[in-house]
DNA sequence: AAGCTTCATTAACACGCGTTAATAGATTCT
DNA sequence: AGAATCTATTAACGCGTGTTAATGAAGCTT
């Protein structure tokens, strides 16, 4: 068992006092350390292979340098998530720009305020930011209250904490409006989850809204709530079909809750667009991959996963940031998974297909 | 500012000393707090909201109390990951029993070894977990040298570090013969990765074996390396159609890149089985819903996280793990996308298709 | 009643580092 | 030359906890 190297040990080989090696380590500008000595420093350090203690630094500066991503949903949904390795990939590059950490935690229902105070208050994690929080989160109340540094990605009505979203209403409205503009009036909808999450009920909000403004009829027959994964995308659409109730288009939540109707419409023996258009969202590195190429809009998660990551670290800093709160703009990117209703009767077969992207 | 709630809080209003609060705190099985004192405590502590310090406790007892999920592909790619979900999903599921901490760190190419040996000496966290490091990374000698727990999800050639892993060559061959036996004798490979990883080259070489095996020629030029995400999937694949080369089947080292090869084959006007039968690998949850539904070699991602969360925890705690190499098995999932080649000049149109999941 | 054991609790030190106020040395100013 | 200023470095304390060896209290034996 060998001794750790500690900063005692490299100020001893370096031959100055456990303070300067700290300065060195710090880049602390305050104090001028000669640059002859920083450099006998750094050797020692290179020397002794020396790496400062995470924990005691942690300890006595009283920062973590680590920040946390929590999720809400349970583990079973997480895995079916493609949305995630975007959102970790935009974390991961500028935790990494920041030399801080990452850390990934999961909250039970009924455990959020708990967890919460836990990871803050122990200085696990100097902030946090919560990946699509449930409308109902009795956790954000605390967060709020005790000031503690945190964004959502995603919007919790009624709450002030800082976030970063895109206007899923809006975006929803547009999306509708395109198979409008199609000339489709009977509009099937598939939520990307349950209506607690905000995303989804924002979504669905949007689609009525597209739907009224263009004086269409509603009808809530044709509504079904999924559950973040393609296999339930998969069930509400056989529910659809079976239902007896006809439409021409549909507007699914997410990407991954597309694939899974387009599969059982494909299923169904029915083709993609001759007898159903589809919208997605998100758009997902494989959306333009799918058969045929799903027309979706684009979310801009890395840039969602960046600008949550500044802003936090803003708040963390203390600094007042310039806006509490970022909308970022989403965009319809059009595919070949929407055509004109007419098109419906005529024959799709042996249609080529080219990609957008 | 309010003072942080300390050990020495909740001893003075619980009415016993510090160390009482610690033992009541880690359950100390060896020294024995009497039951009413112990009821103390705790109620002091809900009453002060006290959360133990993190960093103070890793400090002293020597322990993170965090793993780290390291992973050696740069943001770019991890953002097209669509299995890390549900590795993610898995090692949640363990972490949060075991009540420890989960990291996520991403090294750059030619800093493996400064990372990892800065992420255990400094103490950030108590052992690892490698996904799919390459074959040359330099820091893995480093790690075997120094003793640091460490678990690989892959496996790498030459190392003896744990790792759990499924035997990529023999599933491979598997896939492949399913086209062999299916009349397939022209048969394409895009890997799912550079041959550095060797997740990549395992694969491939189940491939070559396989066709050796069966005593069919091996024509390197129905070879491609396609580099994690579909985008490259799509890329090789119209690399192989223009390359006037012809095969009737292809052997895809991922579901991903199996799906961009997927969309460059419709677009071509070519049919999925009738033209070119496919078999991806992983079985991502969303592999079902493609369409055609792709036959996959279903991987146990989730089991995969689990198993090697458990075995990293033996090996942190010292303890001889009954078995250091854990190889899971892989199952064939037969669906849509592959036929017998007989059918590929038949007409293909109109077809139904069923689900197998 | 003195000695021994067991049970419950505690004082005191250690963990490795950041940071402030103080010190010694070098330089400039009057 | 002496005082004042600046530069480079350090001694000493504190961060909040885990842990060991020691202490005291209580019960039991002889």
């Amino acid at each position: 068992m060998e001794k750790r190297v500690t900063s005692h040990d490299v100020a001893e080989l370096a031959g100055v006092s456990r303070t300067t090696v700290s300065f060195v380590f710090n880049d602390d500008k305050q104090y001028f350390v000669r640059p002859e000595t920083r450099q006998k420093v750094r050797e020692a350090a290179r020397k002794l292979s020396y790496y400062p203690n995470a924990s005691a630094r942690a300890l006595a500066s009283n920062q973590a340098k680590a920040i946390g991503l929590i999720m809400t949903r349970d583990p079973h949904y997480i895995a079916a998530d493609n949305f995630l390795p975007q959102i970790i990939g935009g974390l991961l590059d500028v935790v990494k720009e920041k030399q801080i950490s990452l850390l990934i935690e999961w909250v039970e229902p009924g455990e959020q305020t708990h967890t919460y105070l836990s990871l803050t208050q122990a200085k696990h994690i100097d902030g946090m930011i919560l990946l699509t929080p449930r409308f109902d989160d009795p956790g954000l109340k605390a967060l709020e209250q005790l000031g503690i540094p945190c964004v959502i990605m995603g919007q919790v009505p009624g709450s002030n904490l800082a976030f970063v979203d895109i206007d899923n209403c809006a975006a929803a409205h547009v999306a509708v409006n395109h198979l409008i503009e199609l000339g489709h009036s009977r509009i099937a909808c598939i939520t990307n989850a349950r209506l607690s999450y905000s995303s989804a009920s924002q979504r669905l909000l949007g689609y009525r809204q597209a739907l009224v403004d263009a004086g269409l009829d509603m009808d809530e027959k044709l509504i079904r709530e999924a559950d973040f994964d393609s296999a339930s995308g998969y069930t509400a659409m056989r529910s659809l079909l079976s239902s007896g109730s006809n439409f021409t288009a549909l507007f699914a939540g997410s990407d991954t809750v597309a694939l899974g109707a387009m599969a059982a419409i494909q299923e169904a023996g029915l083709t993609i667009p001759g007898d159903i258009s589809i919208v997605g969202f998100d758009d997902i590195p494989e959306a333009a991959f799918y058969y045929p190429g799903l027309t979706s809009v684009r979310v801009p998660a890395n840039e969602i996963a960046r600008q949550s990551c500044y802003l936090l670290m803003h708040l963390m800093k203390g600094e007042a940031p310039a806006s509490t709160s970022i909308m970022l703009p989403t965009e319809l990117i059009s595919r070949q998974s929407t055509c004109e209703i007419e098109r419906s009767h005529k024959h799709q077969q042996g249609e080529k297909f080219v990609h957008f992207t």
